[in-house]
DNA sequence: TCTGGGGTCCTAGGACCC
DNA sequence: TCTGGGGTCCTAGGACCC
């Protein structure tokens, strides 16, 4: 925790109906569903105009007809989420250089990072403002509710405190005073399985949390969420704002609106699946050694099992194959209403074309970099920058921004910044030549 | 005809290794 | 002839998030 409320998240009120609202001026205050059209579709987002009959996320489709009949329901235009979603992140980067998107329309934004004068409670407030109408400027008319603490768990706390279109910012020093009131149920982690749980052990508020011995919450929820919960009861986080996550996994799954009992049907389905892992693996530079299928049966159990290859692949034919040996391991007659087919255990490299115009096999150059540092292969004409913290790779590039994952001997990972791409801390140097 | 899709993180047990 | 002990990898399942 720090001693300056310089934590900020943002969050896009009823981001998918509000797009489409944008765009379709008659959808203007009617309520609005996105999702929920299939015969086992749920609701993704309602407007708040829905809302008002209690339809919520997550709700099945069928019950969100059933309270609110008169909803335009619609199935979803992804681009124009994430186009939007794009032009948000630009605004947040622009008042700072350390963005953590969580989704399509959620940020923390450390202010600590920004080109403020001070982390005086009135100046984030009044940069928080202003964001919040810039936000509005760029997206067309879309709102956001902003919270400004001294933690991304306070931030996000916050933030709910004032929806929509509102802002709430912690002071300094206040931070228990909000949260002993509160249910443990708004602290991020905390789902209906561990409410219920700490319900029986007598614990409702984060107040009666705060006074459970930390041994008794590990006995309780297991060491990680023991130990995280009891931190986060005191008001202590110190998980820093990071630029850019790793991915882990990439994965496929459908969910058929009658359950399927014919295999070779399901293996035509797993095949096509796997197909469409390997197309978005090789767009993205992505290969992985651990092939997955998940199966939900007719009454909701969930199955899953994997398989490590000996090297990593981001081939449709192979990962297809490996995913129909799996499902010859399940016994399926009762009938399946999901099926899905993904890929772990990432490849540390990414493949040469990401960085761009580099093409030619002889002008590769493979340089594999520890595993630690999430070690690519890069071709000369990649960007090796110096700062202040040493030396490092570009990791990602655009809007302006670049991503720098630097070179540590001993702290893996290493750590990942953002820099404006003229920002003066970057000094390129030349890429390292043959040998 | 209750219960999406794409993810992340954690736990726990067994194999295997030194 | 009464059980080490840690570390890593792999697998299956579960909770949670938006």
């Amino acid at each position: 925790m720090r001693s300056t409320a310089s934590v900020l998240h943002l969050d896009l009120d009823a981001f998918f109906a509000a797009v489409e609202q944008r765009d379709k001026p008659s959808l203007r205050g009617k309520p609005v569903i996105v999702g929920g059209t299939g015969g086992r579709g749920v609701v993704a987002t309602a407007s708040y105009e829905a809302r008002r009959y209690g339809v919520g996320s997550a709700m099945s489709g069928r019950e969100a007809r059933a309270r609110c009949p008169h909803a335009a329901f619609l199935s979803g235009r992804f681009h124009a989420y994430r186009e939007t979603s794009v032009r948000v992140m630009e605004v947040l980067r622009d008042l700072s250089p350390l963005v953590e998107p969580l989704s399509l329309d959620e940020a923390f934004v450390d202010l600590a990072a920004a080109d403020l004068p001070d982390l005086e409670v009135a100046t984030v407030t009044a940069a928080g403002e202003r964001l919040r109408q810039r936000v509005h400027e760029v997206t067309g008319g879309l709102t956001a509710t902003v919270g400004i603490a001294s933690s991304k768990f306070l931030a996000k706390v916050a933030s709910e405190l004032d929806k929509p279109d509102g802002m709430t910012v912690v002071p300094p020093g206040t931070e228990l005073d909000l949260l002993r009131p509160m249910k443990v149920g708004v602290i991020p982690g905390v789902g209906p399985a561990t409410a219920e749980r700490l319900r029986r052990a007598g614990i409702h508020t984060i107040a009666e949390l705060e006074r459970i011995e930390e041994d008794e919450l590990v006995r309780l929820l297991g060491q990680a969420q023991g130990h995280g919960l009891w931190q986060l009861a005191r008001a202590q986080d110190p998980r820093p704002v990071l630029a850019e996550r790793e991915t882990k996994s990439i994965s496929v799954e459908g969910t058929y609106d009658n359950d399927l009992t014919d295999r070779r049907l399901m293996e035509g389905l797993l095949t096509r699946q796997a197909r469409d892992v390997g197309t978005r693996m090789r767009k993205n530079g992505f290969s992985g050694r651990t092939v997955s299928i998940k199966v939900r049966l007719h009454d909701f159990t969930t199955l899953s099992r994997s398989s490590t290859l000996p090297s990593p692949t981001d081939d449709g034919g192979t990962i297809a194959r490996v995913a129909r040996t799996l499902l010859g391991d399940l016994d399926t007659t009762g009938g399946v209403r999901l099926l899905g087919v993904g890929v772990s255990g990432l490849a540390d490299w990414v493949q040469e074309d990401l960085f761009g115009e580099s093409t030619d096999e002889d002008d590769v150059e493979e340089v594999v970099l520890p595993p630690q540092q999430r070690s690519r292969t890069w071709a000369p004409g990649a960007d090796v920058v110096h700062d202040e913290m040493g030396r490092g790779w570009v990791w990602g590039s655009g809007s302006g921004v670049v991503t720098v994952r630097f070179e540590t001997a001993d702290t893996p990972p290493g750590p990942v910044r953002s820099f404006r791409s003229d920002d003066p801390a970057l000094h390129r140097v030349e890429p390292p030549t043959e040998d």
